[in-house]
DNA sequence: ACCTTGAATTATGAATACAGAATACATGAA
DNA sequence: TTCATGTATTCTGTATTCATAATTCAAGGT
């Protein structure tokens, strides 16, 4: 086996997106980055790295002198974002090679009605979801689309952690992805193209109503 | 007057991506920090906030041990890079409103008329065409849109020196602004989105054979 | 001649130290 | 009481130091 060595950096921005998933950060809370890296284990120095990193992703806000805190979650934000991933799964679908998609649809679809037990855990049923667009999203070619899908995910992980424990949501979501699957199958792309649209901007209105208005902190 | 204070990684970045647009810097070359560092008049620890934040956006890599490197260019990436970008500024101009976009028309269609003296500076051209494609996007109400619109162009930095100098490339460019902008004015968003994906695809074709084959290095 | 091996050098990754901005607090005046 | 001002404290932003991985180069063996 060759034994990994990352750098601290990325385990750290690991790590924090981890805690972010479980809800472990208020959203708006500032950071103190003396206690965060002790409670780590880590120096300053690499914990700022990985800090400088999440904010280049959106899920950091900094202010000079004020150091960083966790983005505040808006239903603005969260459209926001769902347009964007909207926009660039589709994009990254109309990319790949029609054959490609068609011959991955049986997969796509055992994997979409294999959805997961209702009592497992929460992490599990993300990684699930995930799982399912990155088999999805894995025969198109545009590597930088690919990583920047990725990194704007990232930036939506503030929100996942809200729709724990709502199986009618996960059941929608599961119908969705049936249905995209099956355009595919047909290798009609235009459609499934458009199915995948329609599962984000649903998935944006589910969200909506869950998300607490955080007020600017002064 | 607000006197500024800015982090120094900001100003180390924005200082990076100028000597990028120069040329200074060769596609592939590694970076020595110490040697950066002192020439910019900093210490290693903002210099290094400001290189993970390129590394981020895709204008360098980083090897575990090896340090940063500025990303070799390729045909490959770039067409990539342009396809992202269309995707992007495709969707924000979806996103816009179509009568804001109307009235914006004229100011677009007088920029676009206006291109910069053949004799200006390389980097008031680029400007010149920057600023045209953001007073195109101003309007669109998606704020993380709009800053990941920039962050990708960033990453395209890299090519922009590639085209100095070339006077034909430049009236192509005006003359499918205008057309573009000749679309919103008559309430045709569709018709200009597609037209904006062709600036970008044309651009990408018109650049791609300017491109040197870089070797990966061992 | 070529490859291997090991010491010396160099540069990165991480930790620590330091200076100054931001905040909190307390004291005093209106 | 309330507001303002000065002071102490906290925390960030930056510099410096330290440890170790990566590279270079030379010596020795095949």
């Amino acid at each position: 086996m060759a034994i990994q060595r990352r750098p601290l950096r990325e385990q750290i921005r690991e790590e924090l997106l981890l805690r972010l998933d479980r809800g472990d950060f208020a959203a708006g809370k500032d950071i103190n980055e003396v206690v965060l890296a002790a409670e780590l284990g880590v120096s300053r120095t690499p914990l700022r790295e990985a800090l400088i990193t999440l904010a280049g992703e959106g899920v950091l806000e900094s202010n000079q002198g004020r150091g960083f805190r966790f983005a505040p979650v808006s239903s603005k934000e969260f459209r926001e974002l769902c347009e964007i991933v909207a926009g660039l799964e589709s994009l990254a679908l109309e990319l790949s090679d029609p054959d490609e998609l068609r011959e991955m649809a049986p997969e796509l679809l055992r994997l979409a009605r294999s959805f997961p037990d209702p009592v497992a855990e929460q992490s599990e049923i993300e990684w699930h979801d995930d799982e399912w667009h990155d088999l999805l999203l894995g025969k198109c070619p545009n590597e930088r689309l690919l990583d920047l899908v990725t990194s704007v995910k990232a930036g939506m992980r503030r929100y996942t952690h809200l729709i724990a424990g709502e199986d009618t949501l996960l059941e929608r979501e599961a119908e969705e992805h049936c249905r995209i699957a099956e355009h595919l199958r047909a290798g009609d792309v235009a459609a499934a193209t458009a199915a995948l649209r329609d599962n984000w901007v649903s998935g944006m209105e589910r969200m909506t109503s869950r998300i607490p208005v955080t007020p600017e902190p002064a």
